[in-house]
DNA sequence: GTCTATAGTGCGATAGAC
DNA sequence: GTCTATCGCACTATAGAC
């Protein structure tokens, strides 16, 4: 019952608002490059663009990007390897297409998530309870988005590195804020940093575990908000938040 | 100067002790197949099959394991196809002997060192520490082991599910114990030993953004150690353990 | 035991019909 | 815009010399 409740008010509102698919990442990433793209409908393009990306997310988290075959990828999109090469000129066009556009779309609903809180104990709450809640919508991208760095070029290999500390960094700069402010007690704010995104990572790197234990990223999230702000909060604020 | 008095009485004695190479897991592996291994003579197998994997673990890590071809492979390793190919039947082969036989080692060191302590609040810190050296130790092995679990076929995927769980069961069971004897204060054992398992696991993963900031493993350790401890602890004990 | 040479397969990418 | 057919290449694995 309460966790039906939390539920409601936790990842089911995030997800209503948000309210993101695949779709609409993939329609960003036609009006951001219709000048170049060969297909010039939208109501073309957008869907075909998405199956592809569907079919990428789905066979890479089975047996990774760089086994998975173009031809399994077409037959899994319902498309043929001449439509494919009319959307993308590589392969590794395809990868680095995901993984740029959804990078982007992660950064930029964060920032909104997190942009009117000012209080450090309630943005620390919102910017941990908005990454688990993306990375639970975006599960498959998120997933991606860490386990097929290594087969981007090199030039494209600060794009993972970039969002991993652009995340990090949202937390720190939140942790220096509220020492600063008296309300947080950390000694050290770049390893608080480091720990605290780890415990975020491990939702979307071990759903299967989490999915095997039916713990939903609600409890999750609760747990971990719990977890740090019992080693860094000075005092326990008893209505600091949006907690029941 | 404290880093380096620390340094010596904390992963450089850990390191002296275990005294763990690649040669050393490889005689293991060659002494418990040595009956259906092709190559009979020790002295010359050993260090071919050390070769063999520092150049499979080298490789994977830059460009995944799926990625690295056999002649690259053999190139790296200073030997021939043949050869390979006289110690490995199949490139799932040599995967699959380099995740069970480095599990396996991890696997016994971690129980050897924890198993003569009984108190749950110095064993935790072993437990913690030992594993967070041994990754430092095996970096390769441990990046590897995460990495490349799904290149492995679907009978042998249970390795390092397996160790995952194993290795969190050993941070559960210390916790239970230490919420029986009233030492620690842990709501909830499960997510508690997910997340400490997670903070373990971002030393290897993200080696590059430590290296990066010249945050030692000892640093590291006794961050976590008292991150966890400032989350579970019911009284901080003032000398309950081996740290300064 | 280790080598070189090669067989056989399946890949990414392209050409040209419609 | 999307299809089918095909090219050339790089891969894993093997054969046979030494």
């Amino acid at each position: 019952m309460a966790a039906t409740a939390e539920q409601r008010v936790g990842f089911g509102a995030f997800r209503a608002e948000v309210s993101l698919t695949v779709e609409d990442i993939c329609r960003d990433y036609f009006r951001e490059n219709r000048a170049t793209l060969k297909i010039k409908k939208e109501a073309v393009a957008v869907p075909n663009l998405a199956a592809f990306v569907n079919a990428t997310l789905k066979l890479s988290s089975a047996v990774g990007f760089d086994a998975m075959s173009l031809r399994d990828l077409c037959s899994e999109s319902g498309l043929s390897m001449g439509a494919l090469y009319a959307y993308f000129s590589s392969k590794d066009e395809l990868l680095t297409m995901i993984q740029r556009q959804g990078q982007a779309t992660v950064k930029r609903i964060l920032a909104e998530r997190i942009d009117h809180i000012r209080d450090p104990l309630p943005r620390l709450r919102v910017a941990i309870r908005s990454h688990l809640y993306l990375s639970e919508l975006l599960h498959q991208w998120f997933y991606f988005f860490f386990m097929e760095t290594k087969n981007l070029k090199k030039q494209n290999r600060t794009i993972p590195i970039e969002s991993e500390l652009y995340t990090e960094r949202i937390i720190t700069d939140i942790l220096t804020a509220g020492r600063d402010e008296g309300v947080f007690s950390v000694e050290n704010i770049e390893l608080t940093g480091a720990v605290i995104k780890a415990m975020l990572q491990d939702w979307y790197l071990k759903r299967w575990k989490y999915s095997q234990r039916k713990v939903t990223v609600d409890e999750y999230a609760s747990f971990v908000e719990g977890f740090i702000e019992s080693a860094i909060v000075r005092e326990r604020a008893p209505n600091g938040g949006e907690r029941p």
